[in-house]
DNA sequence: CTTCGTAGGCGTATGCCGTACGCCTACTAG
DNA sequence: CTAGTAGGCGTACGGCATACGCCTACGAAG
């Protein structure tokens, strides 16, 4: 074999994840990553075939840190959920730049597979099993990435709420009244509170 | 005033949402939608400032598409909140490319604003207020719009739950066995489980 | 130690893209 | 009729992803 490769995938996500955080996502191009590997812009097609699967690389490095170790095995299926959930929020929420990558590319995260694994031994172990495991993973998932974005791509948060406040009254009274409430929910409160529903739902 | 607009707003959307119905969202561009209008590409500027308007037409003139008439008014509000969430799905998904865009656009989507607030009507009438209602509104909205993407984007639908199936068995049983639990639930049974589970949850 | 095959890496070139800019044209209000 | 504004077009530029072909560095086989 001849002359070992010199850049792992893992190298190639940080550089490219280095670009996103410092430049943002619009700034992410085979150019700049090359850049900031020091390298020319062609010698990155050594590694990957196109920007689709650098795009790939970035998402399943910010994904796959997330940690499924089966968390405090004493605890109740629902804290252990919360905390699995709350994970993956916290990973996904250290680079919100690279939430709508994430959007196109998570089916091919083995982070996403590892983690719902956790939350489906969980799940198992709770009593969950079936089609009935299959709706509930489902509800958890959708649910988690869709909370996320909002956090990091809606209103409602931050400067959206105020935006918000000033709808309309006559057509939007009720968001009005509902963006007044939101300024003394955080986003952590918000998160979990949603979440707590949604397990209510299962326990029922 | 001299000489009137020859297009809409609502005319440019159409334009846009039908190259990318057509040819994809990759196949969206200021050249391709002017061609589609039958002028040239600058004639476009005229009506937009740049694409990211362009976007945000088509976002709205997706998700402004969206019944948000008060359904059934002596249903139970389970119903009436199941019967506006289907009603989003349903709307996005008549047009499954769009998906992307409406995750970076839909803070600027008067639709969503106005199904927003039809499904707090509902909710106060259901007793829900303060800070819990703004819990639930996200919660209901995080699930949705995340489901959504599940299932236009994910995989365990179609092709995806057969490929999760042979996956390596011995790091991800669960995740087989669930795949292979899920093929005998659709999509329908899934959203709608999922949401049930939330209102469950919400009804404790 | 030599040789040879493979992968690493670079430069050039192509064809898209968004869009700045300046021109002529069609229209309508006075 | 005339003046002024908005509509519309063509050209041009810089940045992008990437196909292609070249030289180079390396490690294994002889």
């Amino acid at each position: 074999m001849p002359r070992p490769r010199s850049l792992t995938p893992e190298q190639l996500a940080s550089a490219a994840l280095a670009v996103i955080d410092r430049d943002g996502l619009a700034g992410l191009s085979m150019r700049a990553v090359a850049k900031e590997l020091g390298m020319s812009t062609m010698g990155l097609y050594r590694y990957v075939a196109d920007r689709d699967e650098l795009e790939r690389l970035v998402v399943e490095r910010v994904l796959g840190a997330v940690d499924t170790e089966p968390p405090e095995p004493g605890a109740p299926w629902r804290e252990r959920v919360t905390v699995l959930a709350g994970r993956l929020r916290a990973t996904v929420g250290a680079h919100p730049e690279v939430v709508p990558l994430t959007v196109t590319h998570r089916h091919h995260s083995l982070g996403v597979l590892r983690w719902s694994e956790t939350v489906l031994a969980v799940l198992t172990e709770a009593g969950v099993e079936g089609e009935r495991r299959v709706v509930v993973l489902r509800a958890l998932l959708g649910y988690v990435i869709g909370a996320i974005q909002l956090e990091h791509l809606g209103p409602l948060s931050g400067p959206g709420t105020t935006a918000l406040a000033a709808l309309p009254a006559a057509e939007f009274p009720l968001m009005a009244a509902t963006a007044r409430d939101a300024r003394t929910v955080d986003a952590d409160r918000e998160f979990l509170g949603g979440l707590a529903l949604l397990l209510d739902g299962i326990t029922v």
